[in-house]
DNA sequence: CGATTCTATGGAAGCGGTTCCAAGAAAAAC
DNA sequence: GTTTTTCTTGGAACCGCTTCCATAGAATCG
């Protein structure tokens, strides 16, 4: 490795400018009152040696990073979903003026969920302040967070098998509302024979299961479950899963996915055996990924605000930095029905 | 703001481990030899009081932060597209220990991008070694970077407006290949009236154009550019131009599309008219988004390895960073023509 | 067995900043 | 004009680590 070109320090600014350091720092800092003429002498040596202080050496006596890592499991990252909500909390960092270090948890065969490590970021000290958790989370790994004391804020829609009192903040969007709202809708297209589709191994589907049950019971309805078995994505559930919806003595006029991808899965499935949405069956799906407004007929879904999500994991990790002490908090922010062409009136 | 809880330091390993300063040093860098039974006892007071060494501190000393931002224009973040890249440069980073700032450049209407300033992280020194400048690059910002003596590495197929010999490392891929190949393959599947869709002011799409229009040539056969004007996205480039590629004496049998959005919302115009694709045209894209085969039938597109992209300017940008005299280099990734259902053989 | 080499170890110096204290200069008060 | 207060300013000390030098004991050697 060659020799890094040396840099300019402060005490060479200072010399430059024949003033002491502590001058420079204040100028720097804007700090406490330096005369009008010796702040711009400052910031004129500083100018011309190209003088950028070093923000590794102020962090050490400033006792923070003024950094957020946000993790994110390698499984989790192709989606969209999490790209927005990353999207969502660089845009609030950098109005706060912190910064984001992007993590991955790595996991493989080798490291199953259950035993992985902590992330190499959170081994050091000092690098970040605090941490983001999106994607899916297992409790282990809170607990190796909370163990060394890394102050933390998850998305709680993917905290895996943790669903007494959670104490750790927690942003959240309302599944369950989201699909009970979607499920209303249906019913009130004159609806009655709709199903569920998804399984709820993970626990959002789950909850979205819920709310669509609690709509359909709230009419007397009988919720049905559609799930179908070792599909390699989402995206291949429809089509695992199309026969079943359709046969059957009294076919279904309505489908709830559960998420996007499903729907759009379900879609083909439909488009390919001839079967017309919304005109034979209506769709609605979850997520509002940016896809779906491009099917054709576009899909009615529940909207999910990913970056007011990100914003808010990072609003909310800020607040924890600044007051160590405050009680956990749990937001769940509020999921919005929107509709589009893919349901009929019946 | 509340006091930090106090963290241990080296000293204090020290103190409790019975040994000197120096002592601990050596075992955390596991650089010269210390005694077994030494070691031995430094690791457990390590263990005992839960000892995690201070990042900054280190880095300071060793002028390294181990760390490179990856930035992107907030314009073009949306696109899984990046985020894939993203991946790419995270997932060899972690494998070299090094970690990865995400930074957005933040455009509006107020910052033209001919006078956008350095973003945050570049300002200060010392905080990254070095920087991967995806997305949307105008020169001025280039120039500034290069100002300050940061070394980068640019995706070279997205900067704007410098096609002459360009003195920086850049990683790019075959834009031109990618269409020629494609459009070889259409020719060699009996089609002689093909059309590009697409604009180009992007150089990215100029390039492709270049590409179908040399493979055009090739066979003596005319090239045709459709472009539509004042179209919101790619998305809804096809809505806009279908009309103009149907109507005509001759229609054509096959439509190259400059990328997935531009070939997807060309589908769906298709679709509506009551097109069928192949049968009654074909169609072509770039950059095989994950959509790409899920649509139906699934498109044949050329494959950009988005992965393979993020590693390999991760890569160059570690070989810069230790060979800073080194010359500057230039890679093109091969791009990959992917059949699938959506081309038909005349 | 004394001289020489080697290995293990302690701790001072220093990285590039911030902070604080003391002190000089200027302004205000008496 | 002298005293008091306020405003600026210089620079030592320090943050938590690495590095290097000095030293002490062990090992090797003639």
């Amino acid at each position: 490795m060659e020799a890094v070109p040396r840099k300019t320090t402060i005490r060479e600014v200072a010399r430059a400018a024949g003033v002491g350091i502590g001058t420079i720092s204040r100028v720097l800092n804007s700090s406490s009152q330096v005369s009008w003429k010796t702040r711009a002498r400052v910031l004129d040596a500083i100018r011309r040696l190209g003088f950028r202080p070093n923000a590794q050496a102020r962090r050490i006596l400033k006792k923070r990073a003024e950094m957020v890592c946000f993790l994110l499991s390698n499984r989790d990252f192709l989606h969209p979903f999490h790209a927005r909500i990353l999207q969502g909390v660089e845009s609030y960092a950098s109005g706060m003026k912190q910064h984001v270090l992007f993590a991955a948890l790595h996991y493989s065969p080798r490291t199953p969920p259950e035993k992985i490590d902590l992330p190499p970021v959170l081994q050091e000290h000092g690098l970040i302040d605090g941490v983001i958790l999106a994607g899916t989370i297992y409790p282990n790994l809170l607990r190796r967070i909370e163990g060394i004391q890394m102050p933390f804020v998850a998305l709680s829609n993917n905290v895996m098998g943790m669903d007494d009192v959670q104490q750790f903040d927690q942003v959240g969007f309302d599944d369950l509302n989201g699909t009970l709202q979607a499920t209303r809708y249906l019913i009130s297209k004159g609806h009655r024979r709709i199903v569920f589709a998804g399984d709820v191994s993970y626990p959002w589907l789950q909850r979205r299961f819920e709310g669509y049950g609690r709509g359909m019971r709230e009419q007397k309805l009988k919720p049905v479950l559609i799930t179908a078995r070792n599909v390699p994505s989402f995206g291949d559930f429809g089509q695992e899963s199309v026969g079943r919806i359709l046969s059957g003595r009294s076919r279904p006029t309505a489908v709830v996915a559960g998420n996007d991808e499903i729907a759009y899965g379900l879609w083909r499935a439909l488009c390919r055996r001839g079967v017309k949405v919304p005109d034979e069956i209506s769709l609605v799906g979850f997520d509002d990924r940016e896809e779906a407004v491009l099917m054709d007929p576009p899909l009615s879904t529940v909207c999910v605000h990913k970056e007011e999500i990100g914003e808010t994991c990072m609003k909310m990790l800020l607040e924890r930095l600044h007051h160590p002490q405050m009680a956990f908090s749990q937001r769940v922010l509020p999921t919005e029905f929107l509709i589009r062409g893919s349901v009929r009136q019946l």
